[in-house]
DNA sequence: TCCAGGGGTTGAAATGTTTCATCAGCCTTG
DNA sequence: CAAGGCTGATGAAACATTTCAACCCCTGGA
């Protein structure tokens, strides 16, 4: 506690070893094994420790260990709390098991993503959990091929060469529809895009299906195509729905998630649209602020933090267990139905 | 690119060296300095390299160098998207310098932050970036202590022996009272709390001053304190705040962050108030989702990727530069009006 | 008295990178 | 042709930790 002589380096193994009068190696023990070392010695090096503020050097722990103590997480948009919710999945693992997070975020750029994914093989991290702009990217299989331990978060995997974990989207897409055709409504918009993200493309498969299985015409979900999947997107689709035809206007949306419903609402709002009987509207991941609303949003749940807590269970196994085989597991999701679709219409 | 013999070690700069056949100096040197070696050995070296799959391990080149090239933010919760701000201004400073950012969560837990600290420590990170759980804590006292570049992000320091950086919480508290006055408000809550955290109670202290100095009746300016700076505290405040007889009850609410300011909307909203014409409301820090509320949130805005431009700018010039004097940035929060304020009163 | 065994400690080796003084060759210049 | 300078490459040392075989000393048993 009281202050080494500050003579510019950090005190090592080395200088405790002196301080204490032992070798290098009985302080090393009383690091990582302090049972085999005798209660007197223990205590010795351990007051010298602290009189001279000795703190591990993680690096050369590393160097010697071949690899470090940490776990990341590359997630794909960090203004979307739904990655944060995962991450604390994540790190609630990674915790019980003594490992740091890194949390990286790529902000749905490929080349942060890659610069990202360089410096984390660097490091030697123990594993790596990734929700990928693209998750067929070539720079994602070197990864895998490299052997760290890879698992790929809210997207599944076709390949089979790596964990993954996600909910069942196409499941998704078929609940919320079916929720909107429960209330009444007999024309929908589905909010989202673009359609190279596959969470995007999925929902609106299980949209669509359910829709058909219910015999209604085709044309009676519009589509509505989104650039991102953002709050200012979900405005800009509510002024697109606004100029339809009344005829054709529909009186629900499906938005492929939160942010989109949340800029949806607040141009309906805006616009003097009573929701949810002017427009029902439901999200996707129940983020915190979707409850949060004015109007609290139906949304279709993910478990975000089993999701995250799965997915470093799996790169945990990857990195412990040499029998370990790839699994590619899927997590169902649940309406959770408030306000903003709370009337059946008559 | 095509893959090494996968002998379970990943190739080091001996084995680049053996496989180009040059020495092991010479790999560095086009590593580190590649002006200084002839273009057709190093052409050579890089060709090993790229069919080994070389990848530089972090860890001993951080052994040797004493100290790792990383930052690191603490932030104190993780929920609230202005931390988020703050951290992507604090990368883009560490992108620009070449280091990693690691970010870390405490949760306003004293005992997280403890333990992420030391881990950092342990790394040997450049610097240290914190929002602290509690700015006197003696943790933080000792990193400045142990000469590790800090910086205290959204709190200012007293103590002078490190640099911080914060808005005026005083007079951001002053202008968002100004501005309800302005509108003809008379009787105002403040919404927030608990009033251990140094901002709340600035925010408060401005508002005060500002309501004396106009010469309001001092009880008119309503207190409602919270636990917590989150959705659900605001939505309580709100019901708290209804329940005031109708005489006491005020037209306003300034709340001490913009998350209580959305569980406030959201109460009134589901009670049946209209914003703003029953009650306006001010937020702050004026995150992404105040601009994005049904009813957009009129807000302090606080530059908050600035803050954490400036707070990395100063770690690394603490880090680098040996004339360093600690420092404390204050900015100037910005009143944003928006429609939660909209209409001047009768 | 000798030996076996065990608790406790030691010293050296090993991890992968960077740095730096040194050196080999070669070219230029006087 | 000698001296000196330049370019490019080399090899060893250093960084802080962990591991492990070896060793010392003591005790208990034969």
């Amino acid at each position: 506690m009281s202050q080494p002589p500050r003579n510019g380096r950090a005190p090592s193994v080395k200088d405790v070893a002196a301080a204490a009068g032992v070798s290098l190696g009985t302080v090393s023990n009383v690091l990582n094994r302090p049972s085999v070392v005798s209660a007197t010695t223990r205590e010795r090096v351990e007051r010298a420790m602290s009189e001279l503020g000795f703190v591990r050097n993680e690096s050369a722990r590393q160097l010697r260990a071949g690899t470090s103590r940490a776990l990341a997480y590359v997630m794909l948009d960090g203004g979307n709390p739904f990655f944060h919710d995962v991450a604390e999945g994540i790190e609630t693992a990674a915790e019980a098991a003594d490992l740091s997070l890194f949390v990286c975020n790529s902000n749905s750029r490929a080349e942060r993503e890659a610069k990202h994914l360089d410096r984390l093989v660097q490091q030697r991290v123990q594993g790596i959990l990734i929700t990928p702009v693209d998750p067929d990217a070539p720079h994602l299989a070197e990864i895998a091929r490299r052997g760290i331990p890879f698992v790929m978060v809210d997207r599944l995997s076709s390949a089979g060469d790596h964990c993954s974990v996600a909910v069942d989207d196409v499941l998704g897409g078929r609940i919320a529809v079916e929720h909107l055709l429960d209330r009444g409504h007999r024309r929908v918009a589905f909010v989202g895009g673009p359609a190279s993200i596959g969470q995007v493309r999925e929902r609106l498969q299980g949209a669509r299906e359910v829709w058909t299985e219910f015999g209604m015409a085709e044309d009676d979900l519009i589509n509505l195509p989104t650039d991102a999947l953002t709050v200012s997107e979900g405005r800009s689709a509510g002024e697109r729905l606004a100029g339809l035809p009344s005829r054709r206007r529909p009186t629900a949306a499906f938005c492929a998630n939160d942010l989109l419903a949340l800029g949806l609402l607040q141009h309906a709002v805006t616009a003097g649209l009573r929701v949810p009987d002017d427009l029902a509207i439901v999200g996707f991941d129940d983020i915190d602020f979707a409850a949060a609303a004015a109007v609290p949003l139906t949304s279709v749940r993910q478990p975000r933090q089993e999701l995250g807590r799965t997915a470093a269970r799996l790169v945990l196994d990857e990195a412990t267990n040499p029998d370990h085989v790839h699994e590619q597991a899927t997590f169902v999701p649940a309406l959770v139905a408030r306000a903003s679709t709370g009337t059946v219409r008559r």
